[in-house]
DNA sequence: AGGACACCCGTACAGGTATACGGATGAAAG
DNA sequence: CTTTCATCCGTATACCTGTACGGGTGTCCT
């Protein structure tokens, strides 16, 4: 059935309490957004090597992480376009970095996490 | 060009820098998919509702969120699959909560900027 | 037993997203 | 000024993912 129903909750209580501090659907869909910018390899490992070195342009990002030039340019976009990534043009090479506002918690623990899951072959808390 | 190919890097020491301590693509993928299950509209507000109300039964998490019992289940169904969320059946309703070992500091980051986003018009920092 | 209910599952469909290719832009080197 | 090089852009394609629909299983109530 579509969301245009009438059902009896079967806790009520908690449902109210849910729905009383509920996030708007818009304020989830701007979070998912960053979070689906680090949801993927290239672009995390990406990140990654930027936050290491400072900053790299699209040729070296390419080999730092053994893929091709095209790849790395379409995360650098879309990096970009999001803010979390900018540019500085140095003739004809274009180096990259991680933006100053990057959100700070989030990159701590996904790069920690990466370390983790690197250099362990098996563990448990993700 | 496609990944192999051979090229001069323009900043070797950085490059090399980068790929001496950088993540396996192996463990990047893994990490990145945790994020994507978080990386949903449905599932982080579901996984916020789950956070305020201690446990939830399918029908109940659909009125709270104002969405389809299919797609509540479809969520429920990948974050138990992945062991972040898990069931208690009582009768015929299934009680869902989220697991113990439910990675706090990304819980924590998102819910907070989740509430964050939602009382706040506009923001700097996501 | 019979019916209503809560939920799950398999399939089909639509939308977004990543990748590969070709060409275009701009800067530097000969 | 032509060539080389680093990078970007538009398009086409394959893919992954979320949603909707129909049917199925087990449980409770009468």
């Amino acid at each position: 059935m579509t969301a245009t129903e009438l059902r009896r909750p079967i806790d009520p209580e908690r449902v109210a309490h849910a729905r009383s501090r509920l996030p708007s659907a818009e304020g989830a869909t701007r979070l998912t957004g960053l979070l689906s910018l680090m949801a993927d390899p290239v672009r995390l490992r990406l990140i990654y090597a930027l936050d290491v070195t400072e900053e790299l342009c699209v040729g070296d990002l390419a080999l730092a992480l053994d893929t091709s030039e095209d790849s790395v340019s379409y995360a650098l976009r879309l990096l970009r376009t999001a803010g979390l990534v900018v540019a500085r043009k140095a003739g004809r090479v274009v180096y990259n970095r991680l933006a100053d506002d990057f959100p700070a918690p989030l990159r701590n623990y996904c790069l920690r996490q990466l370390i983790a899951l690197t250099y362990q072959a098996e563990d448990s808390g993700v």
